[in-house]
Formats: structure tokens, sequence, C-alpha cells
DNA sequence: ATAATATACATAGAGTGCCGAGGTATGTCA
DNA sequence: TGACATACCTCGGCACTCTATGTATATTAT
């Protein structure tokens, strides 16, 4: 059985950030959402690859109370974390470009 | 610093396979070739790959001369490996669409 | 001649990255 | 009051790829 794993975390991540800023959960959520479904991150995925962020530089972090009263860590994409999320794009359309001109090369499936 | 590890490799090995048999060294270079150098597999990575996709039915193997009078082990797909081969394109399709419906969702970077 | 490079196969160990499983705690609703 | 959603977190395992290394032969350059 072969496994299935999100990968490109951290783009994925970055380009939710550059719209707003988002708590852990919510993340979960919208990624889920505006993926169709497609992307079910788990927080044992999340909150690493956050906290990684963070200690590079890509996001800052601050608190806040929902209006339920509940407390939310919010995430900030600083210029550092945009520099990085161009980059990680590029390489994600190099990437696929790449995979994309290999099947193109292969003859229709049967 | 970030690794770029290629991924999908299953999923490359079994595309190429699908146009003409090959043997190991020349789906390295295959690769590179189709996919404009994005793609340098290794040779730690594609020979595991190979026994794998064997153990797993999804290619048989035969040797053969090349005409340098070296040995050659030909790799051809099966048809499960042809079967797998369309479900790894499906997901790849699955995924790359996911990917871009994210992306799509963010504000063009400045 | 011989050294370097390309061809051709292979494996072991390291490193990375994602997930499963578990834990803590609060708010909402039946 | 008990279930469920919200909201955060960590640890250990496991899968995957690469680095490093090894073997061996053929070709090309010096």
């Amino acid at each position: 059985m072969k496994k299935k794993t999100i990968d490109h975390t951290d783009l994925l991540v970055l380009t939710l950030l550059s719209g707003e800023d988002m708590y852990g959960y919510q993340i979960i959520t919208e990624l889920s959402r505006r993926s169709d479904h497609t992307f079910d991150m788990k927080e044992g995925t999340l909150y690493p690859v956050l906290h990684g962020l963070w200690k590079s530089g890509a996001v800052e972090c601050y608190e806040a109370e929902a209006p339920t009263g509940r407390k939310r860590k919010y995430y900030h994409l600083t210029r550092k974390g945009r520099d990085a999320l161009k980059v990680e794009q590029e390489e994600w359309r190099t990437y696929a470009r790449g995979v994309e001109a290999v099947l193109s090369t292969a003859p229709a499936l049967g």
C-alpha cells in the first residue's frame, strides 16, 4: 500500500497566509476547502511546519481572542516569507512542468 | 537549505516504461532528457524503485546484450504495471489540480 | 600506455518529512 | 452531562530519497 503524503506543505501554508493572517485550525479547514477536499493536512504535520516557518522568519505569530472567547495563535506572512513563497511557487511550477513533460512523451494509456 | 527530492518516482519510471522497455541507466538519462533536465534521478533512488516495482509485479526483467557487448537488465511493463500507472497518473492529476486550486485562491505576488 | 570518463549494476546508512496516536483544554448543543 | 467541534501541542514511527561507496567494463583523451 502506497503512502499518500501531502508534500509541498510549506508552499501550501505560505500560500494561504499570503491572503490573510490565519490560525492553525483555520489553515487546515481552509486548505481542505480550497483544494476541494484533496488536502486533509494533519495537525501533526501542520504545527511543526508552522513552527519551522516561524523559526526561519517566514512568519510572525500573535495571539488573539476569538469572538467565542477562545485564544488563537495567528500567523502573519513576513516579507521574508513572501520571498520564500515566490521561490516555492517557482519550484512547484518547474516540478509540475517536468512531470507533465514526461507524461506527454508517453503513449496514451488504453 | 531545503532539500529537493524528486518524489513520484514510481509514476515517472512507469511512464517511461510504458513507451518501451528500458534498462536502469537509460531510465535515468531519458528522464533527465524528457524533463528538460528537471529530474536528475540518482542511482540510489532508481534501483530500489525498480526492484520494488518488480516485487509488486508491475515490471518484468530480462537481460540482454548491448551492441558494445555489455550486459543490460531491461525492464518491461506488465499489465499490472499499466494498471498501476493509470492509478498513479490519476493521483498526480488530482494532486496537481489541488495545488493549483490553492494557488489560484491567493492574491498575485508582488 | 594509461588515465579519465562514461556506462551499468548494486546496497547500506543517513537524513528528511509526514503522519498516527496521544495529550490538554475550552466552548456549544442536545 | 456527554458528545462534538474547536484549538493547541509533541513524540515516535515509517516511508522515501539521497550520499557514499563498491564492482566492473568500454571508450576517449593524453
